[in-house]
RNA sequence: CGGGGUGUAGCUUAGUCUGGUAGAGCGCCUGGUUUGGGACCAGGAGGUCGUAGGUUCGAAUCCUAUCGCCCCGACCA
């Protein structure tokens, strides 16, 4: 057990003006956290607690499922991320260490980086010290500080710069068996995130620079999260925006055959699809084709899609480019012959095609019969394209956007869309790590094969404040049973009182006793200042101690998800606190 | 990195447009009265007005630069 008064516990009648949400204001308030800087937090002795609690109900659920706990240092150095399959794309994302004498005699590369995970640091060691068949599989995880240059840390621990994380990382003889693992996981992840009380949807998610085969995202819906998440009900279909597909376009479609013969028409000044969906031309956007160029490792490429829709960047990812980004206006007319706003794919009409590393169109533009396009000539457009018969597509997929309403895939039912938090991610990686560091185990035929990996990550940090913004009410946080820093706060209403604080005392054993974790207010502030900041911190049981209930011979009990307060004699207090703590425990 | 905001005491802020040398609430300290939902009275401490230049007799206020922070977009647990 815990006095207030022993403990530090600086909560705020009002919330710092950068604070946005509600959770973030809470942290504050309730005195769980503080800023040093932008996306770099304190953990106060209760937010610490609530860190630890989450981190312990996690180890719980790894080490069920097999996990081996162990730490890796967080100081990378940088040759592993050299050697690594990412360097490329991850390097942006990583702090450098910049220590006196670094770079000496070598390039300007730093010799060490902060570690954002650590695939580049496991794998190398499974490689020298894993390679028989007869030690795999294994499962690896830590917990520990990660740290990322964000973009835009935002939302107090939402993304910070430096945040707790699981990670871990598994290894396999076999596809079936790294599979399992994945599974095993994803069971892990659903029961972690079920103790910490929290509501998470698993989707369907994009691998991103992870690469890998599979991989889904554990979701908490809340409107200031980072991702959209497409789902339907009737289906139970969920995906993440970035790589939800819907069934806009019928699988048995028919293109529709050629309308007319391709012809110029003059559109001066106009460069946008509004302008030209607009009087006088009036040609619907759905029947407009966009034109989109993009630079793959370093080559031009072209996308093509229905003036209504937009591209789902991350889609691109499928293409098999390593790295990718929007074509400038320089970069685009040497090829196409035009600048942004003329473009068109008709064949024939690109000034350079030989220079294009692909034109790649989504599928819903065959669901355009008679469309018209840029001319690749200022001023001008075409009308009556046929998507067969005048473009010429190197291959075909899935890049545009996903929009509410959009029937589903498998059911047809209209496709929902909604925010949320991602806390947990989770992915089949595949060989891409092991192949490049070379680990490789030897079979029971003395082959040897590259180990099939996956990883898993759970955002701790991140996970806490999902917790608080969705759980919590105008008067503060409302902490489910076993994430709180204390599951019973004991009010002692009267510490200046021998018999009040002898009472406190004996509930709080009796608690402690059931198995809870006991905090005593011990402060001598006044009754109100108490109960305010009581319901502030949310502890979910509240047991108060006062002069006018000692008369009676009672003490007095209320959880914080409830209005009402009950009465509680203090004879049956041990009775009455156990089976209080107990039903806690076992429905939380 | 682009767009939008903002920086005044530990926290919330007024004052900035229209220049005249900084005010309040909360919190903190002292004394007293109070004591079951953020008490009251009296007294007190606490501010290089983000920083650096400039304009001016005079700058929190006007100008320039710079830094921090917050929000929207692309990236991520």
């Amino acid at each position: 057990m815990k006095f207030w008064s022993q403990t530090f516990i600086p909560t705020l009648k009002e919330s710092p003006a950068d604070a946005e949400i509600a959770s973030h204001k809470l942290l504050l308030r309730a005195g769980l956290v503080r800023k040093l800087g932008g996306g770099l937090y304190t953990f106060m002795p209760a937010g610490l607690r609530v860190v630890q609690k989450i981190s312990q109900l996690c180890r719980e659920e790894m080490d069920r499922e097999g996990g081996i706990e162990m730490a890796m240092p967080f100081i990378h150095p940088v040759d592993n991320w050299q050697e690594g399959p990412r360097w490329a794309a991850a390097r942006e994302i990583m702090y450098r260490v910049d220590h006196a004498g670094a770079g000496k005699g070598r390039s300007k590369e730093p010799e060490f980086v902060l570690g954002p995970t650590h695939e580049e640091v496991i794998t190398p060691l499974v490689k020298s010290e894993i390679t028989s068949y007869r030690d795999l599989p294994k499962n690896f995880y830590q917990i520990g500080p990660k740290f990322r240059n964000e973009i835009r840390p935002r939302y107090g621990l939402m993304r910070a710069r430096e945040f707790i994380m699981k990670d871990a990382y598994s290894f396999d003889a076999t596809d079936e068996g790294a599979t399992e693992s994945y599974h095993k996981m994803k069971r892990a992840y659903a029961a972690f995130f079920l103790r910490c009380g929290l509501k998470t949807i698993a989707v369907e998610a994009d691998t991103g620079v992870m690469g890998g085969s599979f991989s889904h995202e554990f979701m908490v819906p809340a409107p200031v999260g980072d991702d959209d998440i497409v789902y339907c009900d009737a289906s139970g279909y969920s995906a993440n925006r970035e790589k939800a597909t819907s069934g806009l376009v019928p699988k048995d479609f028919a293109d529709a055959a050629p309308s007319g013969a391709l012809e110029q028409f003059p559109t001066p000044g106009v460069v946008t699809i509004a302008a030209l969906a607009a009087a006088p031309y009036g040609v619907a956007a759905d029947q407009q084709f966009k034109t989109l160029v993009y630079m793959g490792d370093g080559k031009p490429f072209l996308v093509i899609l229905r003036g209504c829709d937009d591209l789902e960047e991350a889609k691109l990812g499928a293409l098999g480019f390593q790295l990718w980004r929007q074509a400038t206006a320089e970069e685009i007319e040497p090829v196409l012959g035009a600048k942004p706003g003329s473009l068109g794919a008709i064949k024939g009409t690109i000034k350079n095609p030989s220079a294009l590393a692909g034109i790649f169109a989504d599928h819903a533009i065959h669901l355009i019969g008679n469309g018209t396009t840029g001319a690749n000539q200022e001023g001008c457009h075409v009308r009556h394209v046929n998507v067969v018969r005048d473009l010429a597509i190197t291959s075909w997929g899935d890049f545009r956007t996903v929009r509410a309403g959009e029937p589903d895939p498998k059911s047809g039912q209209p496709l929902q869309i909604a925010r949320a938090i991602e806390v947990g991610h989770i992915f089949k990686l595949g060989t891409k790590y092991s192949e490049k560091f070379g680990a490789v185990y030897t079979d029971d035929q003395k082959q040897s094969h590259p180990m099939i990996m996956g990883c898993y990550g759970i955002g701790i940090s991140r996970t806490l404040q999902a917790v608080v913004e969705q759980s919590n009410d105008a008067d503060g946080i409302i902490w489910p049973w076993f994430v709180a820093p204390w599951q019973v706060l004991v009010v002692n209403l009267d510490p200046a009182d021998a018999a009040a604080s002898a009472l406190c005392l004996q509930l709080a054993q009796a608690a402690e006793s059931a198995g809870a974790d006991v905090l005593i207010d011990d402060r001598a502030e006044r009754p109100g200042v108490k109960f305010k900041d009581a319901d502030l911190i949310g502890l979910p049981l509240r047991l108060t101690v006062g002069g006018r209930g000692l008369k009676e011979g009672i003490f007095e009990m209320k959880w914080r998800t409830a209005k009402e307060v009950s009465k509680v004699a203090i004879v049956d207090a041990a009775t009455v606190i156990t089976a209080a703590v107990r039903q806690a425990a076992g429905q939380a």
